[in-house]
DNA sequence: CTGAAAGCGCTAACAC
DNA sequence: GTGTTAGCGCTTTCAG
């Protein structure tokens, strides 16, 4: 079934029942509610490749969200498609794996959407040149930056916290409340992005405070997942239990490590403090609640559809803002009582 | 950035060009790694409107999941791709909001995409006759049913539990470790969907174990979400305290209702059971951790897909599969010690 | 092995 | 207010 089925069902041309499904007001009423009503009792549907590949320019701005699995996106994601809306462009939204390349995913629906700009949703930190060559558009980069790429401060915008600050931040705080021996739960000591950045902020936590980096306190995840963070926990537990705190780099697998502490008969916090970042909705309901540093998942969105219509628009080059986190006080970390 | 500029800067014709990009063997290799040296320097990306409008028939299975929230969808999906691999068919994903219409977006993708078939991941139970004539090819409704609709069974195929069955054997677990005032925390009660198929299996259980159903003991929270299960269990803790455990219909309701719970000063399990329907990783790793029915995600997915491909293939009508949930015990039930 | 040409279904001028 | 028609970028016969 296609238009021109519609038309001749109809009596009338192509172009006429393209109007009426465009909204156009040059239709007569009469003729108008006849297409519609041929339209639906044939379930009729207009072929969106036929449509996209005509249109030569549209009011699209793509949102590739790469990680499924990460909650704290979809509520990113939500905010960002109100401030879209808002600021009068239509928002196409496109999923993909951890492990699909979210530059290639944003170049296709580019191509195919005729997007405006790209919002890119979690991403790797190491864009060479060559790499962003493929979009044609401006992009903003959200949750993440370029710390460890090749690109000029002009090349690209992003909105992201402050990984390394934070983390230090965030092992800054156990060791005001005594703690010395501060474990870590990492996903990798170098995977170039959050982890890598995060683990670095806890090691200057440490050096500033005058504590010697113990590693035999630090456990690869080698993912987000909750299963390998307690495992994980359980191996650093058989290793070695003497820690008075532990820092996690996500909220996730704080709590999984909490459930590997308790089941190795360890308290929180009283046997041993726990503190992450992230602030997904989860970890407030968990018992005990999550000690956390959250990222402001509406102010990153709005920050970064603003710093994206600014560039369509032609208001501004490349930005980059950092959001700071906010605390949010569980019940997982105590003074050391050592 | 076209076919056309490609093939112009190669000093060969598009259909090379097109021959190169599809893999087609009747290509010199010199003209063949010209044409891709061109492609990769030009960041040249194929339009897929142009390709999806041109092609007549695609391997394409479609999946359109409902609710991106859901992490139980999230793991069914992974085995989904798998086996959709496996049967010698792509895979083609579309995530809606649980606000949209699942069977609408079914359509649209399968006008666009050619698809050969599609699975749908969380939809209504009350599709009519006319619901589903918008869609031409077969479809397995994955973890719902048509309870509510007006459906043949030969007019589509479904993979799900029995959550009216299953609800029952969750409360009647509990009745069996002594409990007769068993709470319900329930998204509405008349939902024409899983809650309402739940909140049927609750009463069921109370009636066959000869309790009275009292309302005052059920609160219904209006979405899946736990912040919503959260405020609803407030609600009913300060309406009554008497009940010795507790039924939510899903895991992350539970979890947020246990952090009530316990924020009310009542111990889980000792001054409450709790036990729910899901399964989800997340659970698992809560303290305690729940007791609840898994839904077997991989199951649901393989056979969901087998259904799919035999209609495809020819070799099977509608079809209706009900898979058996499997006990996941925590340690949030335990003996009403009243 | 390679090229020319016919559409796929639709929108948007441009006529009437 | 309505119809005619030229492509959008691509794949795919069909020739050579």
């Amino acid at each position: 079934m296609t238009i021109k089925d519609i038309a001749a069902l109809c009596g009338v041309s192509v172009s006429t029942v393209s109007r009426v499904l465009n909204n156009h007001p040059d239709v007569s009423a009469q003729v108008r509610s006849r297409v519609m009503e041929v339209v639906q009792a044939n379930h009729y549907i207009p072929s969106n490749s036929a449509r996209d590949l005509v249109r030569t320019r549209s009011d699209a701005i793509g949102l590739v969200v790469r990680g499924t699995a990460n909650p704290f996106f979809a509520e990113v994601l939500k905010t960002m498609e109100a401030k879209v809306t808002e600021a009068g462009y239509t928002m196409v939204l496109h999923q993909i794996g951890t492990c699909d390349d979210e530059l290639q995913a944003g170049a296709m629906l580019e191509r195919d959407k005729k997007l405006r700009g790209l919002l890119l949703l979690g991403g790797r930190s190491d864009y060479a040149k060559n790499d962003v060559a493929a979009l044609n558009v401006p992009f903003v980069c959200c949750t993440y930056d370029n710390s460890y790429g090749t690109l000029g401060e002009e090349e690209y915008s992003s909105v992201s916290i402050d990984d390394e600050q934070e983390a230090c931040r965030a092992v800054k705080s156990l060791i005001g409340k005594g703690h010395r021996r501060i474990a870590a739960l990492i996903s990798a000591r170098n995977d170039r992005s959050i982890s890598e950045l995060r683990y670095g902020g806890y090691r200057r936590a440490l050096k500033e405070a005058g504590i010697a980096l113990d590693e035999t306190l630090v456990e690869e995840t080698g993912s987000f997942q909750m299963p390998e963070a307690y495992e994980a926990m359980e191996r650093l537990l058989k290793r070695t239990g003497e820690f008075t705190a532990l820092f996690a780099i996500s909220d996730a697998m704080a709590v999984a490590a909490i459930k590997a502490l308790d089941d190795a008969g360890r308290r929180v916090p009283e046997d041993c403090s726990v503190i992450a970042i992230d602030g997904i909705t989860m970890s407030a309901y968990t018992l005990p609640t999550l000690s956390t540093l959250i990222q402001p998942a509406d102010q990153i969105a709005a920050e970064a559809v603003r710093i994206l219509v600014d560039r369509i628009e032609g208001r501004a080059a490349g930005r980059h803002v950092q959001v700071a986190t906010i605390l949010r006080p569980g019940r997982s970390v105590c003074v050391n009582q050592e």
